[in-house]
DNA sequence: AAGTGGTCTAGACCACCGT
DNA sequence: CGGTGGTCTAGACCACTTT
């Protein structure tokens, strides 16, 4: 038994988090309401509702009053509006569709497994797509799952995709993309990904490399985006 | 009189923020007790504590335990923490040098003024110059400032500067950047740009176009950047 | 020791939602 | 209408900093 110095309200933040990563509550399921929750945890409401609005602020439960609060559950609108910065000319949004060129599994190269954290020679599920955008290909994409972490992940399952990959990533694997980290920097197109895009080898490319963590703060998946910024940009802001 | 329907910690919030837009309090004062602000404002002194819990997410003040609240003041380290995300291959950061190659007032263009928020034709000062990263030109940055916020503002005050500009708009100029917008692209570079950052015209650079916005939310710089991306990237999170 | 912000509690009342 | 989250209040006590 050690020292735990952290206050109230983040151990409770934690033992709520914990009942969401491990799915005690499902993506979707009512929690209970804040006085119960507060009894049953032997703390204070305001206590408990210090602790929810933390979780509100990490996306992962949608409190909604008069009604009750929610594990977050992935829309597409949600993963489009969280995870999908590129925008038009006029700063406007764009649902993307996808094509998907290619879905395979092999053993982890050293780099791949490093930035998955994983052993070497781990297999990982490797996915190409190209996205398009008012019908006009913007974005090819590579994506690298652990496939520990999505059984039976393959080509038929995207094929019937309707919606965004991160959702899926929830339905049928139970993953929920919380957080993300990205690199961004201008690289020249190479012929391969020249073809692809409908450009010329040498055309500008704006590279989007993106480390994606569940809600135990583990990553799940690597991407790494090439866009064709002629007519569209990533959006940023600091604050 | 017409209804106010938002709550009285946001009203509170605002009533703050106003104090520090207007230079009542000044960056780097004590603001007075929460207890006492309770009693002045006739609001209790969990409102006004709810009100500082936002004024400290947007970074307006820092509160710190046993000392009392201060109104935030930019200092270098401030400034490249938060509105500064290029970092090298390991993630690092580092303090960018600067060397100005230009700086020169003139009248807005249509497009600039639009960016600023201002009339067309309204005086604007126009800065250019390298940062250079472990002492290599990475970056090379085109700054629009609005002149009647920035009196007096010319090449001297550059030259002098040891500190970031954001640092030097708040000291000399009473301007506080609160948060930026920014839109990245992938472009290819210029002769004139090339030659200036030691690369090859054509050359993938990354287009960085921020606005930066003061504590009242005014438009008050509008700066390009163009990054040479081959030993540094751009940061982002997505959560 | 005095004064500050940080935590935790307890409860009243309001606004909103579904039945 | 009952039940939920949202707001607002009042106060006790703790942790930290300075005098």
């Amino acid at each position: 038994m050690t020292f735990d110095r952290r206050p109230l309200y983040a151990k409770t933040e934690e033992v709520l988090t914990r009942r969401i990563a491990d799915g005690t509550w499902a993506p979707g399921a009512l929690i209970p309401p804040e006085p119960e929750l507060a009894a049953e945890l032997g703390v204070s409401p305001g206590t408990v509702r210090k602790a929810l609005v933390g979780l509100e602020r990490r996306r992962l439960i949608e409190r909604r009053q008069g009604r009750g609060t929610f594990v977050a559950a992935h829309t597409s609108e949600r993963a489009l509006f969280h995870f999908f910065r590129i925008r038009d000319v006029h700063d406007g949004r764009h649902a993307p569709t996808s094509l998907v060129l290619d879905c395979r599994t092999a053993p982890a190269t050293p780099a791949q497994a490093a930035a998955l954290g994983l052993a070497e020679g781990e297999p990982v599920h490797r996915v190409e797509r190209i996205r398009a955008l008012a019908a006009e290909p913007v974005i090819l994409e590579r994506i690298l799952l652990p496939a520990a972490r999505f059984p039976g992940f393959a080509l038929p399952v995207l094929r019937e995709m309707e919606d965004e990959l991160y959702v899926l990533y929830q339905r049928d694997f139970g993953v929920t993309i919380a957080r993300a980290e990205e690199r961004l920097s201008a690289v020249a197109a190479s012929e391969e990904q020249a073809a692809k895009l409908q450009l010329w080898p040498g055309a500008p490319l704006l590279e989007v490399a993106r480390i994606a963590y569940d809600v135990a703060d583990r990553p799940v998946e690597r991407r790494v985006t090439w866009v064709d910024t002629r007519r569209h940009h990533y959006a940023a802001s600091l604050d």
